[in-house]
DNA sequence: TAAGTCTAA
DNA sequence: CGATTTAGACTTA
């Protein structure tokens, strides 16, 4: 067995930034009295004073009244105010960055590549006096920084290894870079407290902070002194392999639960344990791993006999799983993780807006539900997907659009007494075409949704369940994807990644530039694909474009009934004043629905 | 592209 | 643990 260590790379900085419970603060802001923050049944999170008097993260909130009787319980409904507040701090930090490169990650993580900062800074050092330096955040604006002492970390430092009464680099441990990483980490320690305490003096917000040279290490050190405080994990992070001493990187690693590792998640470090536990490598039984070990650390998982990417492969690898998955997991058991912090991004890739029930099996339960949850999506669109008008701020323009949207459900077991069949917890879905009705910003939040509801999604739930009855959904979710960015009118606005777009898309994006923007034609991008037979290409068709696209999603549905599906498809529905009833299939819906849901029928077989 | 899995906050 | 909701990266076919 050679020495499988694998080769880290130190030469970026990375600053990790973790609000101190976000959620809390988001309410604290607006109304210092309160204390906890539940979504549903349970609490998401709570402040430090709820955590003070024995509440904790995740707990229920009839748990949460027993211990402590006057908690305060805010609903959070309303996740848009978090989304907002977390936007608000990511640009705050975004003005900060030279290469665009800042991740969110939920809404109270953030990532920072700092590294061409930093290394600029570095190379503005005066060797004489370091102890009076002056950090400058604009390359070409000398007056905007601030002045530190680069001879000492910011906050805290990591090191296993003690450092020497001289806080600058101890030369008596050999390593690759020892001196100036340190110097870079001190940097980056410097320009991390200052964007902290921006955070908090001008937003209000604290924050735990971690920096090191990759995005695994920042996160992972960030917790060792929380709330708000900041960590730096110290050199040496290689030592040569001929010295008894580890790196601090290894140090500072292997005491955490493999669990707890970013990027191994539940079902990977479950496959890791069982084997680190209960099958020593075949001979060797137990002396050394035996017993009964409740916990398995990263030591332990690095240090089993046999170890390394080809074993993690073997233990995580098969069929579904990600390629190369055990180099990777390797890697991170190392310390290394080559992973880039994404550039800032104008759009998500994806929105979706889902929600769970205790019960919902009958059909006019789900076209209402289904509304529901369609108006919170057309209304996110809406403020995630457009943007004013460069020149007059009347209009607005969609800066991308979605291709996809999907239906997802989540069927409730059977839980039969009289057989077997105990199943899947998990989801099932259904996806097509976008249709570009939804696009139209003259049409009302309510008639978008109804068409999209009764044209789309309905016959996406009939694919899902061709039953009428007889299942009973734990949860319904619909998202968009695939988005298709508009092309930025300036070269400024951040769109700089334009390169990696697919060239067929480019074309398409520019074939559609020059037409309305409002409205793009998919019939062109389906002509492009060439797959679809008989769909009209012609472009100047206004509000005919979405009737094409609702021939094409009827595609689907012939090759769907034809087979093994039932056809008795009518619900009994509730009646409702100002609600139309439809002949056909019993649906009911607001009145101006109905001449599309007509439609609708006259297009099926 | 469609459907699904895993991960994470 | 699990409970919930949103999102990203990834696989398979």
């Amino acid at each position: 067995m050679t020495s499988a260590k694998p080769s880290r790379r130190h030469d970026r900085i990375i600053i990790h930034f973790d609000y101190d419970c976000f959620y809390a603060s988001v309410f604290e802001a607006e109304n210092p009295a309160l204390k906890s923050v539940p979504l549903k049944q349970i609490i998401v999170t709570c402040n430090y004073e709820a955590r003070r008097r024995g509440l904790h993260k995740l707990q229920l909130i009839h748990e949460a009244r027993q211990i402590v009787p006057d908690v305060v319980i805010v609903l959070g409904e309303d996740l848009n105010r978090f989304r907002d507040a977390s936007k608000e701090l990511y640009k705050f930090l975004e003005a900060f960055t030279w290469n665009g490169k800042v991740e969110r990650l939920g809404f109270d993580e953030v990532f920072m590549d700092v590294t061409d900062i930093v290394d600029f800074n570095q190379s503005l050092l005066n060797p004489n006096d370091l102890k009076n330096s002056y950090f400058q955040l604009q390359k070409n604006d000398p007056t905007v920084g601030f002045a530190f002492d680069s001879t000492k970390i910011a906050g805290h430092g990591f090191a296993n290894i003690p450092q020497t009464q001289s806080p600058m680099p101890d030369t008596n441990i050999p390593t690759d870079d020892h001196e100036s990483l340190m110097a870079r980490l001190i940097l980056g320690s410097h320009l991390a407290q200052h964007l902290r305490l921006g955070l908090e003096e001008q937003k209000g917000y604290t924050s735990t902070v971690g920096i090191s040279t990759n995005k695994l290490l920042s996160k992972l050190v960030g917790n060792l002194n929380k709330p708000k405080g900041q960590t730096t994990l110290l050199p040496p992070y290689v030592v040569p392999d001929d010295r008894e001493v580890e790196s601090n990187v290894t140090a500072f690693i292997d005491g955490h639960d493999i669990g707890k590792i970013p990027g191994i998640g539940f079902k990977m470090s479950q496959k890791i344990r069982n084997h680190v536990l209960s099958r020593p490598a075949e001979f060797e039984l137990g002396l050394i791993y035996g017993g009964t070990k409740e916990s398995v650390t990263v030591r332990d998982v690095r240090l089993f006999p046999g170890m390394g990417p080809e074993l993690l492969e073997k233990v995580l690898g098969g069929p579904g799983t990600e390629r190369g998955i055990g180099g990777k997991a390797w890697g991170l058991i190392n310390g290394i993780d080559d992973t880039e912090v994404q550039q800032a991004k104008k759009v998500p890739t994806q929105i979706s807006i889902e929600d769970s029930y205790t019960r919902l099996d009958t059909m006019p339960q789900v076209l209402k539900e289904l509304r529901i949850l369609a108006t919170s999506l057309i209304k996110r669109m809406q403020v995630d997907l457009l943007e004013d008008d460069g020149d007059d701020s009347t209009t607005r323009r969609w800066i991308a659009h979605p291709k996809t949207v999907k239906l997802s459900t989540r069927p409730r077991p059977p839980l039969n007494s009289d057989g077997t069949r105990a199943r899947s917890f998990n989801r099932i879905s259904r996806s097509g075409p976008l249709p570009n009705f939804v696009f139209n910003l003259k049409d009302g939040v309510d008639v978008i949704v109804e068409k999209l509801v009764l044209e789309t999604l309905i016959p996406m739930f009939r694919k899902l369940h061709p039953y009428p009855s007889g299942w009973n959904l734990s949860l319904v979710n619909i998202g968009i994807t695939n988005m298709i960015e508009t092309a930025s009118d300036d070269g400024n606005g951040g769109g700089r990644d334009i390169g990696r777009m697919f060239k067929r898309q480019e074309e398409v994006l520019k074939e559609w530039k020059v037409e309305d923007r409002d409205v793009p034609p998919d019939t062109i991008l389906e002509a492009v694909a060439e797959s679809h037979d008989a769909i009209s290409t012609d472009p100047s068709a206004g509000n005919e474009v979405s009737d094409c696209t609702m021939t094409g999603s009827e595609d689907v549905i012939p090759t769907q009934t034809s087979a093994d599906e039932p056809v008795e498809w009518d619900d009994e529905e509730v009646e409702d004043e100002n609600r139309e009833i439809c002949h056909e299939c019993g649906a009911t819906m607001p009145a101006f629905a109905m001449a599309a849901h007509e439609r609708f029928h006259s297009l099926e077989t």
